[in-house]
RNA sequence: GCCCCCAUCGUCUAGGGGACCAGGACGUGGGCCUUUCAAGCCCAAGACCGGAGUUCGAAUCUCCGUGGGGGCACCA
């Protein structure tokens, strides 16, 4: 191809489902390679499946790739000077191509009906070129009768076809190979092949990065190209993108099965509705497939797209790994300041029936900031700050450790206190406690834990000293009241 | 069955003939810290798929196996 032209790139999704992690870790080094090199990003939707078709999953494309900070210059939403970016739109196109092909010679009409096919594919390993060598006039009329038909490329018998990808060297395949296949379906719309090389012609893109599973094909791609006489894209094939056991292609058809457990899923929009941030989604993707060097491991989408390049682009499968997302994921938690983490931990809080008031939220973000992975996960950390009553069941309140009578020594005790304090504050809270825990011959640990189911129903809880401060003097003393109550109806 | 691709710790990876008795990260085990749980810090275990060749020298280059994966549609 022409280096002296600006980068072009794609993502041509077709709208058959949800967003997964393949398919947007294709966008993301597509986009990320646009941006390192400052050309251009494009979204193509290809429709051309009639029978796969899913309602709106375009649009929910759109919305996930937009959430996870993947833009795009030219597309079906922003338009662009090779308008229309909805492949079933461009049929016309298409159509005209596949006949160009006829009328040079590389392509034939084909009237041969899924019937015949059927019968044939058990004795040939593909099609058996039954209309290869129709005269071109009788076709011509058969067609224009209205016979139904496809449009089959005419593949070469002899000699190989060999293909350049970037991270992969050359691709030679044998020609006999390849059957005639088709470019052109009888049901009015053309095949992939067909469609995606004249659309990335026509829309000059220069690089084509997409997932392994086209590798295969990547000898008919080549040929159909070279069949038009135009100069191909550079090739760059990622890799594919495994099970967490590393066996067997990650897939959505047993994604509930196989890769999603209870918090985590392979769909985009699963991740972002159980409280993952997009850049550490970002993060986690980018690394599987790429690395930059030795050296780091932690980048922002902002520094992505400064470093990026095709060329450290790891050609080997790589397994999915849940647990180095949750790493990514509460790191990022970490990184973010209070007023962030509490305006995303918000709706999930939402979600669950709590509102909570601003201010209350934002002290609480510091107890509980690096508990967290997902944002969702600050529900069961919160609640019992927000629920009216908490449910205790008195065999928690004793252990190996402590009999019940101790119990309630204690927690008579720590009331007592609590209720001496001057002010409510965590740090007098904590000198008293800690004095109490010594004149009464017992580790902190002791104390404190009776008092953390009493006053949040859990086993753990953010720092109770901080904790009892925030929930207030009202509610503390009522639960642990109701706690000492509980103790002595046993 | 045929074709294509891939091969370093469990996983993601660095490395690209001497700098490697192979480095980092996640995970795992242990320790420190500690009011629970985390986070943080420290330590440890853990890999060049096998065999030939090329070379003074191979994780690295070549070939052959083996293993894994993907594809062989009027799907994309």
């Amino acid at each position: 191809m022409n280096t002296n032209s600006p980068i072009r790139v794609r993502f041509a999704p077709s709208p058959t489902g949800h967003l997964h992690i393949g398919g947007a870790r294709t966008a993301l080094y597509n986009y990320l390679f646009a941006k390192a090199y400052s050309g251009s990003m494009i979204l193509r939707v290809e429709d051309t499946d009639r029978n796969r078709y899913v309602e709106d999953s375009a649009k929910q494309l759109i919305k996930d790739l937009k959430w996870l900070g993947i833009n795009w210059d030219e597309g079906p939403d922003v338009g662009g000077i090779f308008s229309p970016y909805i492949q079933s739109e461009r049929t016309k196109l298409h159509r005209s191509h596949a006949e160009q092909l006829v009328k040079i010679g590389k392509a034939y009409y084909c009237f041969c009906d899924k019937v015949r096919l059927q019968s044939i594919r058990s004795k040939h390993k593909g099609y058996d070129g039954h209309c290869r060598e129709i005269d071109a006039d009788t076709a011509m009329e058969r067609v224009t009768s209205g016979e139904k038909h496809t449009i089959r490329f005419r593949s070469p018998k002899q000699g190989t076809t060999t293909v350049d990808d970037l991270i992969r060297k050359n691709i030679t395949v044998k020609n006999k190979q390849l059957e005639d296949f088709v470019l052109f379906k009888a049901d009015g719309f053309p095949v992939y092949h067909l469609a995606a090389m004249v659309d990335d012609h026509l829309m000059e893109i220069t690089h084509v990065i997409r997932g392994d599973e086209w590798l295969s094909s990547i000898a008919k791609h080549a040929l159909i190209i070279r069949a038009f006489g135009w100069s191909e894209p550079i090739w760059c094939h990622l890799s594919v993108l495994t099970q967490p056991g590393g066996k067997g292609k990650m897939s959505k058809r047993d994604a509930k099965t196989k890769e999603q457990d209870d918090n985590h899923s392979i769909f985009i929009h699963d991740l972002r509705n159980k409280g993952y941030h997009p850049e550490a989604i970002i993060n986690w993707m980018a690394l599987m497939g790429w690395s930059l060097d030795d050296k780091q491991e932690d980048f922002k989408l902002a520094d992505l797209e400064k470093v990026f390049k095709l060329e450290r682009i790891n050609p080997s499968p790589a397994a999915v790994n849940f647990s180095k997302l949750d790493y990514f994921q509460g790191k990022h938690v970490r990184q973010m300041s209070d007023r962030e983490v509490a305006a995303s931990v918000q709706p999930f809080l939402r979600k669950s029936g709590i509102v909570p008031d601003k201010e209350m939220l934002l002290s609480l973000v510091p107890l509980i900031k690096n508990r967290i992975v997902t944002f969702e996960d600050s529900v069961e950390w919160l609640s019992f700050f927000f629920t009216k009553e908490i449910m205790i069941s008195p065999s928690e309140f004793t252990n190996k450790k402590s009999t019940q009578e101790e119990t309630l020594v204690i927690l008579q005790n720590v009331k007592l206190t609590l209720e001496q304090l001057q002010e409510f504050k965590h740090e007098s809270i904590e000198t008293e406690l800690r004095s109490l825990a010594e004149t009464m011959g017992l580790k902190l640990g002791q104390l404190l834990n009776p008092v953390r189911l009493a006053i949040s129903g859990q086993k753990v809880s953010p720092p109770l000293f901080e904790t009892l401060e925030i929930l207030g003097e009202n509610l503390v003393h009522s639960r642990i009241e109701k706690a000492i109550k509980l103790l002595e109806n046993i």
